[in-house]
DNA sequence: GTCTATACATAGATAGAC
DNA sequence: GTCTATCTATGTATAGAC
């Protein structure tokens, strides 16, 4: 590995780390190994060798979200990707660097970090759009409202983790926004089934109980029968 | 208003637009208005500065979100705390602490930050547990794990206004988690009558509507009716 | 209590030798 | 391509006058 690349990712650490503010040339030559001569040769400066380093790192974080993508069911996609392994601690190498003063101020660095929040929006979102085609999830609710839910529990569980310095607070975060989601899952599969059900009882109910037909054959049985299929 | 007031309150306001590493006294002092005389009688420094216009900070955060105490049904609390009034792309002034490296280093200042967001996390948890007392959400989810979920998606919530320079994005993600919410309110306000309904569904069913054996109580019924009543 | 003057370290970048 | 030397501005704090 040449200088070059030690410098993107000796910044690309101390960003994560440290933010963008925070961390200085020096900073950065010290862990990569390198000279000032080095750097200012192969970068133009601070800002230069932040966004190359940030394009890495926002790569890298896409790539560990491609569960998304994979071909399971949707509403398993979802709940995978909610748990997937994240250091809360360490937080967040792209939601981080929203809080940094001299990115916020900086164009280039904001739009790497409001593009790379929109594509995952985007993820996120389709998924969402397919698990209730699916009839995995309730058709009443918005796709990009959930999607924006869904990156915000999961970007407010690093903000969680780093005031405790505990990874708990994160996991009980998702573990809360699973719950929720399970619910509305349930609640999908059940509706349809649960009106028939319902419907069938105030049939009953209206015709008698000993009004006769068609018993065994009444939707709440196959209401029963497909809740036990559609899991 | 005093020098030390008028300290406190620029301490704070800087605090949350720079943070904590990116505010040097001399922007403290020129937004105050008074010399560094002033400012070194009546701290030691920058970090005593900051302790006291975090302590204050707090104390403002908590007030705001007071209406979890309030004496409404505790459905109702959760949903409009949700949807306080919040300015996602200043970002918030407790949470912002957490990004801070000179925060995360300073046991003080990092413990001030915790503590309210445990204090916070209390609030939630109680207001929850309330709601699931009172039949409002679901007996099965639990209220840490819930409260933990707000908690992040408000927190989150902040992180894509930023990102985005928008406010869109945390409204959408607010509505996203008050649906969800909403899900599972519907879902337990149908448990009880759910399980009433099907019980008496099973009843007539178990009997027979036509004095018959059994023959609509099979396994596949009943699990159908008892998975409304659990979930 | 508040001011100005001063001190010392670090941030960020440039110059020029090798 | 890499190094050391140098430069200016700023961060943070102290000294001491008024």
């Amino acid at each position: 590995m040449g200088s070059k690349e030690r410098l993107i990712e000796a910044t690309s650490e101390l960003l994560w780390e440290r933010g963008y503010a925070a961390t200085s040339p020096h900073d950065i030559m010290a862990l990569a190994g390198v000279g000032q001569g080095s750097m200012y040769h192969h970068f133009s400066g601070k800002h230069d060798l932040a966004v190359q380093a940030l394009r890495l790192s926002i790569e890298r974080a896409m790539d560990a979200n491609g569960l998304l993508d994979s071909a399971a069911q949707p509403l398993e996609r979802l709940r995978a990707n909610l748990f997937l392994p994240r250091p809360g601690v360490k937080g967040c190498r792209v939601g981080r660097m929203t809080q940094d003063p001299d990115v916020l101020a900086d164009p280039e660095l904001l739009g790497l970090v409001a593009e790379a929040f929109e594509q995952m929006h985007r993820k996120w979102a389709e998924t969402i759009r397919e698990a209730i085609d699916a009839g995995q999830l309730p058709g009443n609710v918005d796709p990009d409202d959930l999607a924006s839910a869904f990156q915000a529990v999961i970007q407010g569980g690093y903000v969680l983790a780093k005031a405790s310095g505990d990874q708990a607070p994160m996991d009980a975060a998702m573990r809360g926004a699973a719950a929720l989601l399970d619910v509305a899952a349930t609640s999908a599969a059940s509706q349809q089934p649960a009106i028939t059900a319902e419907s069938s009882l105030d049939q009953i109910l209206r015709h008698g109980v000993d009004g006769g037909e068609d018993m065994a054959a009444t939707p709440a049985n196959r209401s029963g029968g497909n809740r036990l299929g559609a899991h």
